[in-house]
Formats: structure tokens, sequence, C-alpha cells
RNA sequence: GGGCGCGUAGCUCAAUGGUAGAGCAGUGGCCUUUUAAGCCAUUGGUUGAGGGUUCGACUCCCCCCGCGCUCACCA
């Protein structure tokens, strides 16, 4: 990639042409700009017009956008602009805006420039709604070319020729990928809606959205790898958060009853189809409320996020019908095991043997890890792909879930559930653990670990024992990644496709 | 981190050891109802970076960078 002084041969073309406005006393990038329409709301005006037969009363409108297309044709020129709304024909005649003005626009307007036009709407010969221009002027000159993409209606298929593909360009270059593929500004308008439709849903079950610390002292509630900051006065290093889970709860404490956060995670992890360090979690908690119930909210809330966003709970995944509309099915985690592995858990009550098993089965075994690590492998291997329609899995090892409460007769397995579909998990619940005492103690548990490494041992959060010996409500609560809700309502198989910005390796250009 | 694949003009792609090409975009010209407009002409390349083999390398080899897929890692 050249530095920003070396121009193409291209753009030092267009920085001529700048200067050239400049010479005729043209500013290329004036401040102010005018409109009366966007395209969507001329076009409606128009056909409004038109279906009264009001033939005196013509539309006039000053549109802006983006100059998309041109076809110069002698003394006329037809060019396209783009707006947040759609795109409209401009029709520049000679007869119309003068010899001068038609050679200016021919001459020094470019694909990818910012214009305003004023005009008459009509039809063309060929019958498509138009802007017949009168005035015009430009609102901002683009040095550097979008990258080209053409359409072409064919039987009514839109063909794109030379569109912007490469995974990329288009993802250090956001910009230019959604000013040239209106697919990908579709993938974020999706997206926005969900997470307005998710904050409807719950704030019409009387949820407090809230707002906790980013920056935690102590990370916690899942497990992951923290990124480490420092803050400099304070001298004093802090943690990205990795969950919002222990400052929610301590607000049920607050005697707040149903809060949610929607916002930011951050893993220093590995990077994947569906793993970005930082991405977008929701959580909620819901006092008087067990995992049972949440995974009735949870079929509830997807279920009406659907209907928000895709107007219907079908939707396509990856060549999959899914459907979020009927109640998911519920799989007991140890008959999920038993089914889809062949694994009788009860059998193999200790790491080793299950390790074993697991060995017998033809799975890469880390030795290291504990019983419950071992499920958990199990699951992700064997079980969760198996899912593709919306399944609970529930009643986890107490091992990898050191925050949810104990089964009434069962103390090694707890009260937690994890939603699937498409072979991915979308989102973990549970029964919340509000013993002060037991909580401790499952804190010191994890401590003493799996392996002889530190990094695995979380810092015991003394803060968030303090407020739960005040008293925590039996609870209910609940995280779901938006990205992967996002990607399965986009049919998009990488978690990069849902993120505007998506972590890339740093590149010297 | 391992394996496989990819990196050629602004964009999409050709060229398999023998002069780096096409379409679109750009530039010049013709054209008053086009829509991938058309027609004529034309510019544009450190083939990701570096090294090697060879008379000759986009092509073969080594190393590095980046991307993709995949496996591993990820209380």
């Amino acid at each position: 990639m050249a530095k920003i002084s070396n121009f193409s041969d291209i753009e030092k073309v267009r920085l001529e042409k700048i200067e050239a406005l400049r010479g005729r006393g043209i500013n290329p990038f004036p401040a102010k700009a005018q409109r009366t329409h966007t395209s969507a709301e001329a076009l409606a005006a128009f056909e409004a017009q038109e279906s009264k037969g009001d033939k005196a009363k013509a539309v006039v409108a000053t549109l802006v956008g983006r100059l998309r297309s041109m076809r110069v044709m002698g003394k006329i020129i037809f060019a396209h602009i783009e707006d947040g709304w759609g795109s409209i024909q401009l029709f520049l005649r000679a007869d119309d805006v003068g010899q001068v003005q038609l050679e200016l626009f021919r001459d020094y307007y470019d694909l990818g420039d910012f214009v305003q036009a004023t005009g008459e709407m009509f039809r063309t010969r060929t019958g498509e709604p138009s802007l017949k221009v009168a005035d015009f002027t430009m609102l901002a000159k683009a040095v550097t070319p979008l990258p080209a993409a053409k359409d072409e209606e064919v039987e009514g298929e839109i063909v794109r020729h030379a569109a912007l593909t490469d995974p990329e360009t288009r993802y250090r270059q956001r910009y230019a990928d959604l000013a040239v593929n209106p697919e990908v500004r579709e993938v974020f308008r999706i997206r926005a809606a969900i997470n307005r439709a998710l904050r409807s849903f719950l704030d019409n079950q009387g949820f407090l959205e809230v707002e906790t610390p980013v920056l935690h002292q102590i990370y916690g509630g899942a497990a992951a790898r923290p990124f480490i900051t420092h803050h400099n006065q304070l001298k004093q290093d802090l943690f990205l958060r990795i969950s919002f889970e222990l400052y929610l709860k301590r607000l049920l404490v607050g005697n707040l009853e149903r809060v949610y956060e929607i916002g930011r995670d951050f893993r220093n992890e590995g990077v994947d189809r569906t793993h970005n360090p930082e991405f977008t979690m929701l959580e909620f908690y819901m006092a008087y409320a067990n995992y049972e119930q949440v995974m009735q909210l949870t079929e509830e809330m997807l279920a009406f996020t659907a209907k928000e966003v895709l107007g219907g709970t079908k939707f396509t995944y990856q060549r999959n019908e899914i459907e979020l509309g009927v109640s998911w099915p519920r799989i007991e985690l140890k008959d999920g095991v038993a089914e889809f592995a062949d694994i009788n858990l009860d059998d193999h009550p200790d790491a080793a043997s299950l390790a074993k098993a697991m060995r017998a089965k033809g799975l890469d075994v880390n030795p290291t890890a504990s019983r419950g690590k071992l499920i958990d492998d199990l699951l992700g291997a064997l079980v969760e792909p198996r899912f593709i329609q919306p399944t609970f899995i529930y009643n986890y090892p107490r091992e990898i879930s050191p925050l949810a409460k104990s089964l009434p007769h069962d103390p090694v397995i707890v009260e937690r559930f994890e939603g699937h579909i498409a072979g991915m998990e979308i989102c973990n619940a549970f029964s919340e653990l509000n013993d002060p005492l037991d909580q401790e103690a499952r804190f010191q548990e994890l401590g003493r670990g799996s392996a002889s490494d530190d990094e695995n041992a979380h810092p015991m959060d003394e803060d968030y024992l303090r407020a739960m010996r005040y008293g925590m409500p039996p609870n209910g609560g609940f995280g779901m990644g938006i990205d992967r809700l996002t990607m399965l309502f986009t049919d998009r198989a990488t978690i990069r496709e849902v993120i505007l910005f998506p972590h890339l390796r740093q590149r010297e250009d």
C-alpha cells in the first residue's frame, strides 16, 4: 500500500480536478448541503402525483447523494446517485442546464463524489422515474475511486460485476465495503434491529437497563483470560471485563429485581469464525426466577426478536431452515452425551476414567483437564454440533459452573443450560448461586485449579461475596452473544461479517 | 502454534519456465432517453517483501508479512 502522500494515477487526476474546480471559484468541499427529499421520498411523491394524474403539479426536488454511475451521451448525461434510502437516476440535458454546466459535470464529477441536484421528477423513455436536473452542485469530491461495483439486472436478478470481495480489504477498509456493498449495510441494520427488539422485550418485562464498569479491578464471571491495562495516576493495573455477571448480580442485592446490560466483553483468547477479542453480550438477571423460567423466557425473547427483525420465526442459516417459534427441545446433558457420544457419564466418575473413554472414541484428550472440563470438551466435539434446531442442553457439571446453584438432589450438578442453534452456542444461563458461604467455597475450589499454573486461577472477588452476604434473592441469570445471534439472522458464516471493524493482525501499509 | 490454500493494474480475474494481459474504472474523442449504454483510441504493473536456482522466474526453491479454510489452544 502506498503512503498517503503517494497517489495513484487516478487519484492524481482527481486532485487536479479539485484544483480546477477551485480555479473556477467552486468549493469542492462546501460546508452546507440542502435537500428537500430523500431518494425514497422523491420516488414516492412522484408516484403519488402520477396516480393523481396531475400533470400541472410537478414534483420539484433537491436531492443529495453519491454518484454511483454515469453515462455520458453527448448532449445528455444519465447518472445514478445513492443516498441512505436508495438510489435515483439523474438526467442532465444541455437544453436544461446549459452546455457549460453539462461539460462541468462531465469533466469534473466522478463516481464516488457527493453531489446535490435540483429539478423536476419525470419518467424517461424507458419508464424510469428520474430527476430532470436544472441545477447541481458538488458537495464533496472523492479523491480515491471506490472499489467499483456495477450491477446488472438480468431477468429480475441483480448480477454484480467486479464487486469488492476481498475479505481483507473489506474488513480493513469497512468504509469502502459499506459504500459499495448494500447488503453489508443491511447486516448492520439488522444488527441494530436485534438490539432494539431485545431492549423492547426486556423493557416490557420490567427489566431495567444498566451500565456497569468495563474496567475491572478483579475480573470474573466467565472462563476467559483478560486483557490487562493500566491506570497511570492510580499506578494500578486494571482488567477489561470478561463478563458483566458479578456487577449485575450485585444490583439484585440492591433490590433492583430485573436488570440487563448490552455491552462489550473482552477476552484474550484465540480468534476464529465465532470468536472476536471484543464482542457484544446481553446479560440479564431476574430475581425469583430459576433456570427453567429463564429457559421459557429465552424462547419467548428470541421468537419475539425474530418476528420483529425478520418478520417471522423461520429463517435460513447456511442452508438450514431454523424455526424459533416452537418450544425448544430440552436435553439433559448426560442424556445428550449418552446419545451422541455413546458414553454413560455415571460409569466415569473421575477424570482418568472419562479421559480413557474419550480416547477410545478417538478424541484428543487434554491430560491435565478436570472431569468437568472433559465433559465440556466432549460436548463441544460430539454433542453440540448435532443441534441445528434450537436446543437447550441442561444440568452441567459443577466444576465448570462456579456461579451456578446445584440441583437439590445432586451437589455435583448445577441448574445451568446452554442454548444451541446451528451448532453454535448462543446463550448460557443458570439458577444463580446466592449462598455466600457456598460461593466462597466455590471460589476457593477454583483457586486450587486443575493445573499447576496460576494463570487459570481466578482472583477471589471479596466485594462480590460481601454483597451476597447482605442477601441476594434467588435469581436466574442469562447471557447471550449478540454477534452470534446476528450471524444467524443475517446468514453470515463468520463473526467478522457482523462486526463493523473486526480485529485483524496489524499490518504496515 | 500446526496443516492446506491464496496474494498479479483502483476493482474482478487471466497468463505453469520464454516480450505480464482482459473486462470494468481512468484519460482523449463521437453520440439528446441511457441503465454493465455503445463505438474508436489510449494510460496504468517493484506480479505482497527479501533471498536463491536458471541464459531467462508471476511460474521452481527458501525465508518473512498478510488473508482465508481447518486443527489445536481458550476455569
